[in-house]
DNA sequence: CGGCCGATCCACT
DNA sequence: GTGGATCGGCCGA
C-alpha cells in the first residue's frame, strides 16, 4: 500500500527515519517507473538541529518546502551535481525531512542501468544520496512535489513519486544506528543518532 | 553583485 | 587518500 498523510505528519522524524527502511521508492517520470528498496536515511530535526537547512528556522525559497506539510518531497542540488531526495515529515510548519541515502533497485532495471550509463551492481548501485537520485531520475525541480496520490498538478503528470510498504519487516537488530555523513560544521550535533542502515537479505 | 561553500561522487595516485 | 567538478543558494556590501 502506498503510505498516507497520516505517517508523514507525525511529529517524530527519527522514528520516521527509522521506519523508511524497508518501504519502496517509487518513481514516474515521464512514464518511466522505477523503484527502489529503501535501505539508509537520515532524519533532520527542523530548526533545532544545527545540520538541517532549516536551522535557526531560516526561511528561504528552498527551505519553504520543508515547511510543508508531511508527505512533500524536498530536493535540492548538493555540490552544483547531485540532486539530494528527502521526505517533508511533520505537520506544515515545522521544517523536519528525512534524507534517502541509499536504495537497493527493484522494478525497472533497464531504464535505472540507462540511467547510471553502466550495468548495475547488485551489491553497490544505489549507495549514496545522489546515486538514489540519479537512479530514480529524481531532479532538484522536482522539489514540492507531494508523494500522496492526490490532486495531481501539471508538473505531476511528468513526474510522480510514492513511497509503498510492501510488507516487509526489519528488524532492530538489523539495523545500524550511526552520525549523519558530512554535517561536521553541526558541531554537538553532528554527533546525534539519526543515521539508519540494513544490508536487505531477502530481496526480489 | 561578488564570493564562498555545500546533507557528493569519481577518477586517479 | 585526495582533489576536481560544478552551480544554485545565501550572505554581506
Amino acid at each position: 500500500m502506498i503510505l498516507t498523510r497520516s505517517f508523514y505528519t507525525r511529529n517524530d522524524v527519527v522514528l520516521i527515519a527509522r521506519e523508511l527502511l524497508g518501504k519502496v521508492l517509487v518513481t514516474n517520470i515521464k512514464g518511466m517507473k522505477t523503484s527502489g528498496l529503501i535501505t539508509e536515511t537520515e532524519a533532520y530535526a527542523g530548526t533545532v538541529d544545527k545540520a538541517s537547512h532549516a536551522y535557526n528556522d531560516r526561511r528561504t525559497s528552498r527551505t519553504e518546502i520543508m515547511y510543508r506539510e508531511g508527505g512533500t518531497a524536498y530536493v535540492y542540488l548538493c555540490y552544483g551535481v547531485h540532486s539530494l531526495f528527502n521526505v517533508v515529515t511533520s505537520v506544515e510548519g515545522n521544517p523536519h525531512a528525512v534524507l534517502i541515502r541509499a536504495i537497493h533497485p527493484l522494478e525497472g532495471t533497464e531504464i535505472m542501468e540507462k540511467r547510471n550509463g553502466k550495468p548495475l551492481d547488485a551489491k553497490r548501485s544505489g549507495i549514496g544520496p545522489g546515486k538514489v537520485s540519479k537512479l530514480l531520475g529524481i531532479h532538484f525541480s522536482h522539489s514540492g512535489l507531494s508523494l500522496l496520490d492526490e490532486k495531481p498538478s501539471r508538473q505531476e503528470t511528468d513526474a510522480q513519486m510514492w513511497i509503498e510498504d510492501r510488507g516487509l519487516v526489519v528488524k532492530d537488530n538489523q539495523i545500524i544506528i550511526g552520525p549523519r555523513i558530512g554535517v561536521d560544521y553541526a558541531g554537538e550535533d553532528a554527533l546525534l543518532p539519526y543515521r539508519f542502515r540494513y544490508f536487505p537479505t531477502e530481496v526480489r
